[in-house]
DNA sequence: TGCACGATTCTCT
DNA sequence: GAGAATCGTGCAA
């Protein structure tokens, strides 16, 4: 079942929880790719620092975070890298969202292998960032924006990951956004091998 | 119009 | 562990 726009209008930091574990699924005319999400951090403006919408900076690249929960947010990082979000949150019009850090390959790997342009059989390394995960699934910014609750881009439903299995810790890469940088709103999958870092 | 910089990754040491 | 790659974005002017 391809979860609800209701999973997603909920607390940030439990769709960031709750992401762990659900299957990110993306069909595309090449072939569909499948990945279990294993890493997920939350970005809660206008108050976060680290969030781009800080202060409510509402501009086109922002937009999508202003707009109905359960979309893409794609951006673009240092000029040549993707990253991908699902926006989310109780309150529309309050720019929140869930960024995905990691996956564990399960469908399609013969395809990420070639799209992240690595040689054949090599699996490592394939899905444990955020923009390395967005090479592999082919999400460009031409999906941001588009539904996360039906094709071609959307996130299926699965078995809880239970707390115990839940690693807390404070987001990576974000040194610039004062105390925001130290609060514990990343979540993990607990000895998952396909984490960022741990 | 100009310019500093980033929710990263890869390579070389 | 350090440095390069590389350019859209945001803000100053």
């Amino acid at each position: 079942m391809i979860l609800p726009r209701r999973f997603y209008e909920r607390d940030t930091l439990v769709v960031a929880r709750e992401l762990l574990g659900k299957l990110l699924v993306h069909e595309t005319a090449e072939g569909t790719t499948v990945g279990k999400i294993v890493e997920a951090e939350a970005y809660i403006g206008p108050e976060d620092k680290a969030s781009h919408a800080y202060n409510n900076r509402r501009t086109s690249r922002t937009e999508v975070q202003f707009g109905p929960k359960g979309h893409a947010y794609v951006y673009q990082i240092y000029g040549m890298y993707y990253c991908f979000d699902a926006t989310s949150g109780p309150i529309l019009g309050k720019p929140e969202a869930v960024l995905i850090r990691a996956l564990e390959p399960k469908d399609g790997i013969a395809l990420m292998i070639k799209r992240r342009g690595l040689a054949n059989n090599q699996t490592a390394n394939l899905t444990n960032g955020p923009s390395r995960l967005c090479m592999a699934m082919g999400i460009t910014k031409k999906l941001n924006g588009t539904d996360l609750c039906r094709p071609p881009l959307y996130i299926e439903d699965c078995k809880p990951v239970g707390e115990e299995d839940i690693v807390k810790t404070k987001r990576v890469n974000v040194e610039y956004a004062g105390r925001w940088t130290r609060v514990p709103w990343r979540f993990f999958i607990k000895d998952n091998k396909f984490v960022s870092k741990p």
